[in-house]
RNA sequence: GGGAGUGUCGCAUAGCGGCAAUUGCACCUGACUGUAAAUCAGGAGACUUCGGUCUGCGCUGGUUCGAGUCCAGCCACUCCCA
């Protein structure tokens, strides 16, 4: 099976601009693409993970990646998609934000050797002269044809200011750039990207005749038709400090059932053929055989087997019944919280995070929502001993552990 | 630069001067389940010695026994004209 076949098997292809060179181009394995980063926050999410395991697919059948870091584009900030006007980002975080994103991103992707490359657009971007780009540039874009893209549609209501209306330019610049430099020929990237992507090749062609090529790839929807990789709290970090392993694991054991298989799919490694035959006889108790396979290939993939082994074990000695809590979610309550050994139900309930406020955490008790080592708590004013430690019950999928300092 | 309008709990929406403030989505808890979905029930400013107390409708002042609601100034955003 071919890599391009293997994409499309995978339900990951959105848009191409060349369905038949690019095929031909990847599959051969000599090709130099690119996928473009920008450093929005200090971690990857689940979005970013996507278009990584994509490199990384495309990078295992022989091709060239290279990652282009936001250095610049992130000065801007890119309007597609958004509906408010992006908060402007301060150098230094941005500059913050890249050596979080290299970090994270060297456990997927091969930069040894050459096999990969890592290049910031800040070092061309940031130097441009204003008049010398327009009309290098500039002149290449209709205003009115830059309206008409999709992405800045949602932008039309609220307002899009002329630094972000620049963004299309700025990146449409840096495929140009890259085609020169390194004779990148190919941009990927998430399918809401694609406008921004086509004012790339268009470039090449106008400037140099040549021909480049851009390919999306699907947005991760669950069965609703929201994005994926969110939750209440924000998005699902793929730095454990962000979201630990544990809840990392949870949020995939979690999915609901119509979306077990897109996610292997279009997430993990596991060969296609054994997704597609699983596919077939899914049903029932079954699903959850599969979600647990999911979380752990994925946990896996991003923190590391060892981690992924803890959060399985977390997971089944918490929902299965067993005893063993030492992989479970804690807090270390400090000794100064306890009055004679003892603390308030709420206080604890707050100390731990399981609740925002002592009024939230009264009504999940007068709800019936805690429980304490397995007794479920009815009274808020409950002092709860602690020795050794503690294990709270929220609801009926958070587990958490407290111990004493 | 001139004119019009808007600003209420995550988003969206209601609110003749007596309101901790309507409704929808999202969210949380309970029941049923498979750590799923659907459904049903409840909850949802904070603190509380459970009697209350404090904070709150863009910001600052004012009128009033009492203001999200009226007035003035400011700020932000949107639209129209230039």
């Amino acid at each position: 099976m071919t890599v391009f076949e293997e994409l499309e098997r995978r339900g990951l292809l959105a848009q191409l601009t060349d369905r038949k060179e690019i095929e031909e181009l990847i599959n051969a394995g000599k090709a130099t693409f690119y996928i473009g980063f920008d450093p929005t926050a200090d971690s990857l999410h689940v979005g970013h993970f996507m278009a990584l395991c994509l490199m990384k697919r495309l990078q295992m059948a022989g091709n060239k990646p290279i990652v282009l870091l936001g250095g610049g584009t992130g000065m801007i900030g890119d309007p597609s998609g958004k509906t408010d006007m992006r908060k402007m980002l301060t150098p230094e975080t941005i500059a913050h934000n890249i050596q979080c994103f290299k970090k994270q991103m060297s456990r997927f992707i091969d930069f040894s050797d050459d096999k990969a490359i890592a290049v910031n657009n800040a070092d061309w971007l940031m130097n441009l002269n204003y008049v010398e780009l327009l009309r290098e540039v500039g002149a290449q874009f209709t205003v009115n044809r830059m309206l008409a893209a999709e992405c800045y549609k949602q932008r039309w209501e609220k307002g899009l200011t002329f630094l972000e209306f620049n963004y299309m330019i700025m990146q449409s610049y840096d495929f140009y750039r890259l085609y020169q430099d390194y004779g990148c020929n190919m941009q990927f990237g998430g399918d809401d990207q694609w406008s921004n992507m086509l004012g790339g090749t268009e470039l090449i062609r106008r400037k140099l005749g040549k021909d480049a090529y851009a390919m999306t790839i699907t947005l991760l929807l669950n069965s609703e038709g929201k994005k994926m990789g969110k939750t209440e709290k924000g998005a699902v970090w793929l730095d454990a400090e962000k979201t630990s392993p544990y809840e990392f694991f949870q949020y995939w054991r979690n999915v609901a059932d119509a979306d077990v298989i897109k996610c292997m799919k279009m997430l993990t490694f596991i060969p296609i053929e054994e997704i597609e035959e699983m596919e077939t006889h899914l049903e029932g108790a079954g699903f959850n055989k599969a979600k647990e396979l999911l979380a752990y290939s994925l946990t896996e993939l991003v923190h590391g087997k060892e981690e992924a082994d803890k959060a399985l074990e977390a997971a089944k000695a918490v929902f299965g019944g067993g005893g063993n809590s030492e992989n479970m979610p804690s807090t270390v309550i400090p000794a100064d919280k306890l009055t004679d050994g003892t603390i308030n139900i709420c206080d604890l309930l707050v100390a731990c995070n399981l609740v925002p406020t002592k009024s939230e955490g009264r009504r999940n008790i007068q709800q019936g929502g805690i429980s304490i080592n397995g007794e479920k708590i009815t009274d808020p004013k409950a002092e709860i001993k602690i020795d050794g430690e503690v294990i709270i019950k929220k609801g009926k999928k958070v587990f958490h552990k407290a111990t004493l300092a």
